[in-house]
DNA sequence: CTGAAATAAATTGTATACACTTTGGAAATC
DNA sequence: GATTTCCAAAGTGTATACAATTTATTTCAG
């Protein structure tokens, strides 16, 4: 597995996690898989996990376990730990609740928002724009998923934002497995238009527009099952 | 913590799972918790737990992580595991969200549910009012909290339903925090009406009953901030 | 040369050992 | 008598050891 090495070049993105060092392991493969340096289906070895963040099984143990319970990695007994391949009805049922949480969301966001609030949208546009610009693409990938997760904690309900940055987790991998042909320049313009009609307190359509861009996501995935589960069949031979 | 006990008789439901013993001790702990033999703020130490089960700590490790990744206990760094104490704040969200998710789903079911899923219902339901007459607790708690999870089978909907399952289990926490005064009888009648309308395919009254159904529970909660906490926090001394 | 069987290497699952932190209480001080 | 300090018991966090399983390699029969 000589992809494995692509890890040690994960440790860029420093947190503010002294003691965790359970959290940096997980929070540096979670980067990789998004960031596309980790490939669906690419063997996880304990030991050289340990080795290259120089800590025992242990900790690697647990980072793997919660990275299972995100459903980013799959556990195998007695076979170990892979990225995982998430099925084309795993993503069609991901995509179903995303477009339930967020149209939900989003009408009752229309309800309670504030002009701070749409300040901060306004910010967050920004951000996504400069570093669409700049093509920094791991900046890219994380500020189009955080986008939906503000909207969840502008609504003051951090449960529901905990469980869209799962769903939000999973639907990056769907989208780098499935190579999504959607641009990231047309998910950006998608949120604009939803921050607009969220600004006009206008539910209706923040909620149309908003089930529209997820269901654009979907369709843009190459989730042809024919031809492209016998290309990924057939590659690694 | 003489209350630690009680785990001795838990191991009463066996499921089929022989060499899962980490998931032998979640759903023993789980099942404890829900059916109020461990109440919250127990503390849980790891020891103790291993004894019971006769395994390694390693093991009650793994199976705490997995409790408190479902919020059911919480971690606190170097102190130890205790069964989690939801917040009111914390309570709001968790039904905040499941009105959202539980009123789409009944939306979506009433498009698509067939003769065949309305027989599964009647028979979930008489399994629903057996469990009260016969006075089951524990099978009457599951029972109604299964409820909700069926239906989003019933949509084929795997990952909502796992979503909704671990909702569901948080809200049982919460219910018998701040003991519930909301009655199994009413609750098994609402889920009555609710099947009664997904018959009909009346989708604007199924979501109705669905939203008072989950704002009902909520509302029927003692979560009087001023009596609760102090009679709570009073009562170990 | 192909394919099955046997063997060796690698990997995972669980238990145990040990260092460090917290907790409860005794001894000492004010 | 109350408060602080110190010490011992208990408990958690990480590493390591070892058994059991899987995977790779070699050997041998056909």
């Amino acid at each position: 597995m000589k992809r494995l090495n692509h890890l040690q070049v994960v440790g860029t993105r420093e947190q503010a996690v002294p003691p965790g060092s359970t959290q940096r392991i997980v929070e540096s493969i979670t980067a990789a898989i998004v960031e596309r340096r980790l490939m669906p289906g690419t063997k996880l070895t304990e030991q050289k996990i340990a080795d290259i963040f120089d800590v025992s099984r242990t900790i690697v143990r647990q980072a793997l376990n919660q990275l299972s319970r995100e459903h980013l990695v799959v556990l195998e007994p007695a076979r170990g730990a892979s990225v995982a391949m998430p099925s084309i009805e795993e993503a069609r049922q991901v995509f179903e609740v995303r477009a339930m949480l967020e149209s939900a969301m989003v009408r009752q966001l229309c309800a309670q928002i504030t002009d701070a609030h749409i300040v901060q949208l306004r910010a967050h546009l920004r951000d996504e724009k400069d570093a669409i610009h700049r093509t920094d693409v791991s900046g890219r990938t994380r500020l189009l998923a955080d986008f939906h997760v503000l909207l969840a904690r502008l609504l003051g309900n951090e449960v529901l934002a905990r469980l869209l940055a799962d769903l939000l987790s999973r639907s990056s991998l769907i989208s780098l497995m499935y190579q999504s042909a959607h641009s990231a320049v047309h998910s950006q313009d998608e949120h604009l238009h939803i921050v607009d009609a969220l600004e006009k307190r206008d539910a209706r359509t923040a909620i149309r527009l908003m089930e529209h861009h997820i269901a654009n996501v979907e369709r843009n995935l190459r989730l042809n099952p024919n031809s492209t589960d016998l290309a990924d069949a057939l590659r690694p031979l």
